[in-house]
RNA sequence: GCGGCUGUAGCUCAGUGGUAGAGCACUCGGUUGUGAUCCGAGCUGUCGCGGGUUCAAUCCCCGUCAGCCGCCCCA
């Protein structure tokens, strides 16, 4: 007898594409239907944008650092470039702004969406980083001009919607970018984005070693560097002079921010100057969130900023916006990573219908509809198998209640709680859990 | 894109220059209508892929791919 092998194909997981057990799964939709509840509870629409978009959409605000996926045929001629270039977007605000303009005369602002999709980034993933992930954005777009409640509301927003997760106590970190940017343009420094981007560093790599970088790198001064990062780690607002009047509006704006929220616990908002974010299209408030009950993981599970103009690569109108986007799959990887993520049920029936026997099958069908009419969520086993199997079935999927219907016309219902073993006559027509 | 480490069963891993093992998981059984424990039996592998050295390679050498971690960047 010769083994007659099909050739199987080894079944592997793709690195940064990341796929969930049921168990697992149904707890992540728990947290994206909390989150879709308290962006809707603020009146925030949903949208949902393609996975694609053509390459000069997403190129269009000159973002070349990004490693875009691009899409094509696999019978594409090579040679064939007619072919318009698409490529799966790598993150939701870039959608936006053409969404934005193309429906521009239908929308009614200041234009409030949301949006939780999948985006995706050719980068080597790692705990926290992933080729595919999941945001949740809120952004908020007007014409001309924006009121800065907004630029609070975004926090309070966000406050609601990670507060309800279990994710441990957080930290939304707050600044406004023209603060530092004003200091800069005082100090007659024109490299913003190199400065920027290394102040930004302060936490992870110390007040030292930045200064270090920003001498070697920046080339600037002693003096001017202590000042930066004097600024930028002066926690104390009040204490700032503004130098110009780019700063004193940051700090104007950054106060008014801060006092919209002091309603949330001290602990989850802080204004923090080293905050900056590296990406240059923000232009005032900026947000960042830290896990504090995980400082193991320093990365921003949420972020986000002001823009002044959103679509101007689309439409000849000035859109300026703020925006605020969670990080899911980060956030979910991570909380997974540190066992704070940990799936019981496998399955959401409420109660498994034994099978007595197959005679018995149109009376178990009907006691179920009978129960699911009244709402709960109830799974019949297949076959009239033996009852210990299907016992077995439902431990194993850890379902709470097993249902006995009647094994002949003179029996009676009986359910049996799986958790405390104990099984009493009932009847579907007033059976509570 | 750069650097370090690692690839053996579905999972966690052990092992040897003479083509492999454990635990868990899975399937079946321990007779009637009751799960978690226990006992018994069974199933599972091109030892990541390609080449080299050797009588002989899962083991040694080279390459390659993949994965993990760090950097870069960011959610």
């Amino acid at each position: 007898m010769s083994k007659n092998k099909k050739k199987i194909y080894k079944p592997k997981p793709v690195s940064g594409f990341s796929e969930w057990l049921p168990e697992i799964r149904m707890i992540e939709q728990q947290w994206l239907d909390h989150i879709r509840r308290v962006f809707e509870s603020y009146g925030f629409t949903s949208i949902e944008t393609p996975s694609v978009e053509e390459i000069d959409v997403l190129l269009a605000k000159g973002e070349t650092d990004k490693e875009i996926y691009t899409l094509t045929r696999l019978q594409a001629d090579p040679d064939d470039d007619k072919e318009a270039r698409l490529g799966l977007h790598f993150d939701q605000t870039v959608p936006l702004a053409r969404y934005t303009a193309q429906h521009f005369n239908d929308l009614v602002f200041p234009f409030k969406r949301y949006q939780m999709q999948r985006v995706w980034r050719g980068e080597r993933p790692q705990l926290g980083r992933s080729r595919e992930f999941v945001q949740c954005d809120i952004d908020v777009i007007n014409v001309d001009h924006l009121p800065l409640h907004f630029d609070a509301e975004m926090p309070a927003v966000i406050y609601e919607a990670l507060d309800g997760l279990d994710i441990g106590r957080f930290q939304i970190r707050i600044s406004n970018r023209k603060i530092l940017l004003g200091l800069l343009e005082h100090l007659g420094i024109d490299d913003t984005i190199a400065v920027t981007r290394n102040v930004d560093k302060i936490e992870k790599l110390g007040r030292d070693e930045v200064h270090l970088i920003l001498a070697k790198e920046c080339g600037l001064s002693d003096e001017q560097i202590i000042q930066i990062l004097d600024l930028a780690t002066d926690s104390v607002l009040a204490d700032i002079d503004p130098l110009n009047d780019q700063m004193r509006e940051g700090l104007d704006e950054l106060n008014f921010v801060m006092d919209q929220l002091s309603h949330l616990p001290d602990h989850a908002i802080k204004a923090d100057l080293s905050i900056v974010r590296g990406l240059d299209y923000y232009t005032g408030t900026v947000y960042e969130t830290v896990l504090l009950d995980h400082p193991e993981f320093t990365s921003s599970i949420c972020s986000g900023g002001r823009y002044d103009d959103l679509a101007g690569s689309f439409i000849n109108k000035r859109l300026p916006g703020v925006g605020i986007s969670i990080g899911f799959t980060r956030l979910f990887e991570v909380m997974q990573n540190f066992g704070k993520v940990q799936g019981h049920r496998k399955g959401p029936a409420d109660i498994l219908m034994v099978l007595p026997s197959e005679d018995r099958r149109a009376d178990a069908s009907e006691t179920a509809r009978l129960l699911r009419r009244r709402g709960f969520k109830v799974e019949q086993y297949h076959a009239p198998q033996k009852i210990g199997k299907q016992l077995a079935y439902a431990e194993k999927k850890a379902i709470p209640f097993v249902w006995f219907p009647p094994f002949d016309d003179d029996g009676k219902h009986e359910v049996k709680d799986m958790n405390t073993g104990e099984q009493s006559e009932t009847s579907p027509d007033n059976w509570t859990a």
